[in-house]
DNA sequence: GGTGGAAAATTGGTAATACCACTTGACCAG
DNA sequence: CTGGTCAAGTGGTATTACCAATTTTCCACC
């Protein structure tokens, strides 16, 4: 099966697209206003319901804040819907290691919920996981799907939805550029078989049924994950 | 900045909400096909633009493929194998008594790590917003933007990004149809009454710099949202 | 000159309608 | 069985209209 299916390009993607790379690019910088929806719409020789798609696709991703009669708002660090954050600098600074500190404190709670509740079905298909990140491994591969795949499972075992959507969110968070650039970085099988044995630790616990033993292996899973991290971080500034 | 602005709640996001509840809730699993613009638009009794809008936002969000002259395909993260069913049916009928249940997790956590660091600026503004739910309930009406300002200064208060996204995201699904009709009908101001005092416990073992009496005093406030909600559901169901 | 309120202008929100492009399924011919 | 045609259905885009919310302008009054 060697032949890519060609899906049409809607507009309303191309449009995103096009005001994704003017904010981008600092023509809008964060805080900054769009031109008006009919304005935009005619400018780029398109109607305007198709640009309100657009600024739809740009307000979920959270790129653009919508005001209703006063127009629409870039975001970006430090800039939360007209709100002046007092964190916003921290946060733009500190974004993946903010990521990784939410994680441990997150996940740590989720697999000691999952250690109380985990059904079989539910530890099998954690260790599916583990299995799915050894093949990525012999496959020379960076284990992302099965390291995702891994932390997801054992948000379901909480028996939780709001709490898979939860670290889903996070995850999607961690695909993020910054965060993207460093693991390209510092990707190297050593440390992808040192996160290998963290992992079959925090299933052990959870297997266990113990949840105290199943926090504490998240936060040193997590932790190790953290200073894995800032080697890479130190070594790339 | 002590006024939390009041967005009222798109077209768009009502919908894609509901869709997103259906897909959840196992009505439209993987690979199911939802009914077509039109009927949808119909059905909801809105246009076809703001099903068009919210679908899009469902899109960007990985939850939907929309495939044109066909239809639109449920992509739907974690239901997509077998195992996944398993939870299926505790999501549909837990759904707001999970995102408590995450709140009390996540929440208590946060509230510990504001006691840590918390800043004098940040400690005015969670005073703030108890001010601001004290005004609603002298104007009778539900303090909400006060109560979502409460816990969203909080997680500010813990000087991390990805906490204050995710308390942000939690306080969104709050917003959900299911947990908002449950809402109008427990109103009452001896209930808020209650909240502000266990707010007040929150604020002063923050205050004081003490994390586990924060996280308790948070487990406290949240636990007892749970039985007061737990309440109110039997008196429905 | 300054302030407050009303009106006008602007901006986004939603709906209705029209028409086009693509897909799917039925049917028929070879 | 395969390929072609056609009709029906579905999404895609555009135009127009009107409503709701916000901002700006104008004017009266002190």
């Amino acid at each position: 099966m060697p032949f890519q299916s060609i899906e049409p390009r809607r507009l309303y993607r191309q449009i995103a697209d096009q005001i994704r790379g003017l904010i981008r690019s600092g023509e809008f910088p964060a805080g900054a206003r769009l031109p008006p929806e009919r304005d935009l719409a005619k400018q780029l020789g398109v109607s305007r319901p198709s640009v309100r798609e657009a600024l739809i696709a740009l307000e979920v991703e959270g790129l653009v804040a919508v005001r209703i009669g006063s127009g629409i708002y870039v975001m970006g660090p430090g800039v939360k819907n007209g709100e002046s954050e007092l964190t916003g600098t921290v946060h733009a600074e500190a974004g993946p290691f903010e990521l990784l500190r939410a994680r441990y404190v997150i996940e740590s709670e989720c697999a000691a919920l999952a250690a109380k509740s985990v059904k079989k079905a539910q530890l099998a298909a954690i260790e599916d996981a583990l299995g799915q990140m050894q093949r990525e491994l012999d496959d020379d591969s960076q284990p992302l799907g099965g390291d995702r795949m891994f932390h997801l499972r054992i948000a379901e075992a909480t028996g939780n939805g709001a709490l898979v959507a939860v670290v889903k969110m996070l995850w999607e968070e961690r695909t993020g550029p910054l965060y993207k650039q460093l693991e390209d970085h510092y990707d190297s099988p050593a440390l992808w078989i040192s996160a290998m044995a963290e992992h079959r630790a925090v299933l052990k616990a959870i297997t266990a049924r113990d949840p105290a033993a199943a926090r504490s292996a998240m936060q040193r899973h997590l932790n190790q994950a953290y200073k894995r991290f800032s080697t890479g971080w130190d070594t790339l500034h």
